[in-house]
RNA sequence: GCUCAGAUGGUGGAACUGGUAGACACGCAGGACUUAAAAUCCUGUGACCUUAAAAGUCGUGCGGGUUCGAUUCCCGCUCUGAGUACCA
């Protein structure tokens, strides 16, 4: 029988769901190993090509580590709330739910063509409600804790109410809100129960603070920093807008520094390691305070009401504390709130045109605008602590409110940027350091020699001077040594319908956790999907939505990273209804040892699961500091789209005439997108074509060589485009075991690429030669039990070391090449050896398996499955020749080749070779003045 | 601007610690089998020069360097892609 791919293929995809072959149980007597793909969000549109990539390439994995004697962990489940969902139902009408349900049957139905070896036991979706009840329970935890500095984790809030009890705020050391009170015990046990939630609220690991948030009108929703792309929403491309709200937010800030130790201990891109430091932005340095002067011209009042312990002061973060002698001048945001008390009478109108000019400017055009320089004095002046000089105080939009504490000082020496601003407005500009070099055209940055005009520092270095000052200025009462960190806290609540409820509800404006054993907080029904006419989210349609009949619950809803933020503790025990996971089987599965997916989620998922799973280590609920050991990124599949040039008339009015690509330079054309599945290396399908565009049924072709040639161009793969290849159609043409090996053949897994069908036919055939390798010439199955040749066995250990060193470096490609070879060794030495060919369909097995359970099956393999078989040993014994084909060189330039034996020493080679007559001709009558000779490898003769 | 990744035939790509560059596949050209098609098989295929054949020269983005020997290591540059951006 001919290679029949579709009854092969189906047969052992119904085999392995019928047999469950690969539930994966707890099974102490084996060594673990836990394979997690990120899990999808299903799309209406369904599986593209570019979808299965990471996840052929996990399954690979995982069948070779079953072989290789691992209990294997292969999940896969469904990220399934989601903007698009709620979108479609805004337009239809139709219940979020159900889209899911419809969508999520689809990329089952594609998954299960492609034979994956998923444990579908363990399917988890985030929308369920026995899922979200664990989303939600972990909310629950993170506000019931606090971040305790002293023990440098999180901890129940009850610990901190002992404090308060104790001892009052005094000792408290915790990572919370600026605006904290300070009291003795005595006050706390005198507040009222109100009173002690909106303090400790400020505590809480997920809290309530009015915020700056990123709201994006057409989305009518909240987004997270990670969200929005050059001041547009990542999805959908609608404008978003500073506005202030009262919001949710999870303070992942207290973990910014164990986040970022962290990735020095795992095995991750180093470009994603990057980008997540890039985003935890730590940044060393000292916070300085600069006493405002002449508070006479100031409202002095409206100073004292707002920074009441500070007040008086300035305060700003720099990592350049040593250059504080150089300051010329002090900047704040135009934002900052000490900016209208600080204005003379005699600046208010440059100040306010200023700040109004500001506002004008969008976001966008503020961020854009980078040469510019622009600002406004505010008549103020404020004091250096260090040199008592009074400098001026002005305000620009270069300085962002949100980012340290708002105000900078102006080093012009020593910093480019304040260089330029000093310039422009004719500030002063001190050298500090006698390494500077011509500041009078730019700015120098050098930490390079000792420091001049600045006082006690003179004549230190960089260290010292930093050391020194750090130290004089806590003493001082006036700076101290400090870190920052760019990250913000996240903002959690979405003002959407289609996600987890936050389980929480108001009594006099404080919120309160619902009951642990009321959860799961369902999610409401509601009539339509858009906001109230209030304004309010969706929630706000809901009848009854109230705790107890009188407490309003929380409106929006949580973010889409929640349920995505510690869903591989699920798959360890997906159908647990007492606990997230049962604390043997995390106990049993620990960790992720290998995550695929996007590099896309870099700052967004791949951050808030590492935030959520040390949260849930300091509380003792799970194993490790760190989820995923080692992360692999697989590259995009980018489309690509086919041209037909359809020629135009002067108007520029299509005519009924395509030109082929090779001669569409002699013509006035447009280009077309063509459906690339009617494209076959680049020459068009005519026929086919005509049905796919009636209108152009009677058109003329002119052609190149009979043939009509199209063009290509690499874009995003989408419908819109006709560039959108459908793995179930080359399964239907090819088989699953082709594509899941093209899609390997393709290129290096962790490079981007586009798409192109083209080279499939060449994996086909192999299959099908490798189908022929089992078979007599009347197609009857045939193998022998001879004794197994050389040669045959020197093929088979060659592919069997090649493929066990390629899965273990990712390095799939490769293989999908060796496998060729090895086939084609075997045929051109007409194996049918039994021993040979049947470890050969083990070591094929993880890349084409359907294929290779027929064949193990037709081996007289009845009943067992491939999956429980052994990795066969690599045996050197078969590779030793005991010749080697030495390339010889003279002078760099390979000459001939000299077959010698590979049991002679270096000394020897030299010896030998040197002797050859036709070595000698290279060598021209001279003397070699030193012989190179790597044994096994090549011998070079210098002359 | 900064950070990171990359650049190899007509195309996708290979070359693992510096050791015969272009494996493997696609495409293309020619051939065998066939009434024909499909399928299969064989041969050739980096460029240049030359030939009956052989041999030779150049060649891994560009310019240098280290080395007996560099796609691989070092320095400088160009281009492409990704991320990030007045971050003090």
């Amino acid at each position: 029988m001919d290679y029949q791919f579709k009854e092969i293929e189906q047969k052992w995809q119904k085999h392995w769901a019928q047999n469950q072959t690969f539930k994966a149980e707890k099974d102490s007597a084996k060594p673990k190993f836990y394979v997690l793909d990120m899990f999808p969000y299903p799309s209406g549109a369904g599986l593209h090509v570019g979808h299965p990539l990471g996840y052929i390439a996990s399954d690979i994995f995982s069948r070779y580590k079953r072989l290789k004697g691992y209990n294997v962990l292969h999940p896969m489940g469904y990220d399934s709330f989601g903007l698009p969902a709620e979108q479609y139902a805004i337009q239809t009408g139709q219940h979020p739910a159900l889209t899911t349900e419809t969508n999520i049957n689809t990329y089952r139905t594609q998954l299960d063509k492609i034979g994956f070896s998923f444990d579908w036991s363990r399917e988890v979706r985030t929308s369920d409600p026995s899922y979200y009840k664990w989303t939600q329970w972990i909310f629950m935890q993170l506000f019931n804790s606090w971040y305790n500095l002293e023990t440098d984790k999180a901890e129940d809030i009850t610990t901190l109410i002992e404090k308060f009890n104790a001892a009052g705020s005094a000792d408290v050391r915790a990572v919370c809100d600026e605006d904290v009170k300070s009291f003795l015990p005595s006050d706390w046990a005198t507040m009222t129960d109100e009173q002690k939630q909106e303090e400790l609220l400020k505590y809480r690991l997920t809290y309530l603070r009015e915020s700056t948030v990123n709201w994006c009108p057409a989305l009518g929703t909240v987004l997270a920093n990670d969200e929005v792309k050059d001041g547009y929403s990542e999805r959908g491309g609608h404008p978003v807008e500073q506005k202030k709200m009262m919001q949710w937010s999870m303070r992942i800030s207290a973990y910014a520094d164990r986040l970022l130790q962290g990735l020095n201990t795992i095995d991750w891109p180093e470009p994603v390691k990057e980008m997540q430091r890039n985003w935890i932005g730590k940044s060393v340095g000292a916070s300085v305070r600069f006493k405002i002067d002449d508070l006479r011209l100031t409202n002095d009042k409206e100073i004292v009401n707002r920074q009441s312990s500070i007040a008086y002061h300035i305060e700003v973060f720099t990592t350049r504390v040593d250059t504080i002698f150089g300051v010329s001048y002090l900047v704040l945001a135009p934002e900052h709130e000490l900016v209208t008390a600080l204005t003379t009478p005699e600046q208010l109108d440059a100040v306010n045109a200023y700040i109004a000019q500001t506002k004008k400017k969008s976001e966008l055009d503020r961020m854009a605008d980078t040469k510019t320089v622009s600002g406004a004095f505010t008549g103020s002046y404020v004091v250096n602590p260090v040199s008592g000089e009074r400098v001026q105080l002005w305000i620009a939009d270069y300085v962002l409110a949100g980012y340290g504490t708002g105000a900078v000082m102006g080093v012009p020496s020593g910093d480019q940027r304040d260089w330029l601003f000093a310039t422009h407005f004719g500030l002063p500009i001190v050298q500090i350091l006698d390494a500077q070099k011509d500041i009078a055209t730019q700015a120098d940055p050098t930490k390079e020699g000792k420091y001049i005009n600045s006082g006690f520092i003179n004549g230190m270095n960089y260290t010292e001077a930093t050391a020194t000052l750090n130290a004089w200025l806590e003493e001082k009462n006036a700076g101290k040594a400090k870190v920052n960190y760019r990250m913000r806290d996240a903002i959690f609540g979405r003002q959407r319908y289609w996600g987890e409820p936050i389980p929480v509800y108001f009594k006099d404006g404080l919120p309160y956790l619902v009951k642990e054993e009321e959860l799961p907080l369902l999610l409401p029904e509601i009539d339509k999907y858009l906001p109230t006419e209030t304004g309010e989210p969706p929630l706000g349609r809901a009848e009854n939505w109230s705790y107890d009949d009188q407490y309003e619950y929380e409106l929006s809803t949580m973010p889409g990273w929640a349920g995505s933020s510690w869903y591989w503790y699920r798959y360890m025990d997906a159908t647990n209804d007492s606990d997230f996971a049962d604390k043997d089987a995390i106990e049993y599965w620990k960790d992720v040892d290998l995550y695929i997916g996007g590099a896309e989620h870099a700052t967004g998922h791949l951050l808030y699961s590492r935030f959520w799973n040390k949260f849930l280590k300091d509380l003792g609920y799970v194993k490790e500091e760190e989820p995923f050991k080692k992360l692999i990124n697989q590259g995009m599949i980018q489309g690509r789209s086919n041209f037909v040039y359809r020629v135009v008339d002067e108007e520029g009015r299509g005519t009924n005439t395509l030109v082929s690509y090779g001669l569409r330079k002699d013509y006035k054309t447009s280009a077309l997108h063509v459906d690339v599945n009617i494209v076959e290396n680049e020459v068009l399908n005519v026929e086919k074509f005509k049905l796919f565009r009636p209108e152009f049924a009677n058109a003329e072709f002119i052609l190149e060589n009979g043939k009509y040639i199209c063009g290509v161009e690499v874009e995003k793969m989408s419908k819109s485009k006709f560039n959108v290849v459908n793995p179930d159609v080359l399964i239907e043409n090819y088989g699953a075991d082709t594509l899941r090996m093209y899609e390997m053949f393709l290129g290096p897994l962790e490079q981007s690429k586009p798409w192109n069908t083209n080279g499939i036919e060449g994996v086909f055939k192999f299959l099908r030669k490798f189908w022929r390798l089992f078979h007599n010439d009347q197609w009857v199955f045939h193998v022998n039990d001879s004794v197994p040749s050389k040669a045959e066995l020197k093929a088979l250990h060659k592919i069997i070391k090649k493929v066990q060193d390629d899965v273990e470096r990712f390095s799939f490609n490769t293989s999908v090449s060796s496998f060729m070879i090895a086939v084609n060794e075997l045929t051109e030495l007409k194996c049918k050896n039994r021993q040979v060919l049947e470890d050969l369909v083990v070591v094929l097995s993880p890349y084409a398996p359907h294929i290779c359970e027929e064949l193990w099956s037709l081996l007289g393999h009845e009943g067992g499955s491939l999956s429980y078989a052994e990795y066969p040993k690599f045996n050197p014994a078969y590779m030793v020749e005991d010749e080697f084909s030495y390339p010889i060189s003279v002078n760099g330039k390979t000459r001939l080749n000299l077959n010698l034996s590979l049991a002679l020493q270096s000394k020897e080679i030299e010896e030998t070779v040197l002797a050859n007559e036709d070595v000698q001709k290279y060598l021209e009558g001279k003397a070699p003045k030193k012989v190179i000779v790597v044994p096994g490898r090549i011998v070079n003769i210098v002359i």
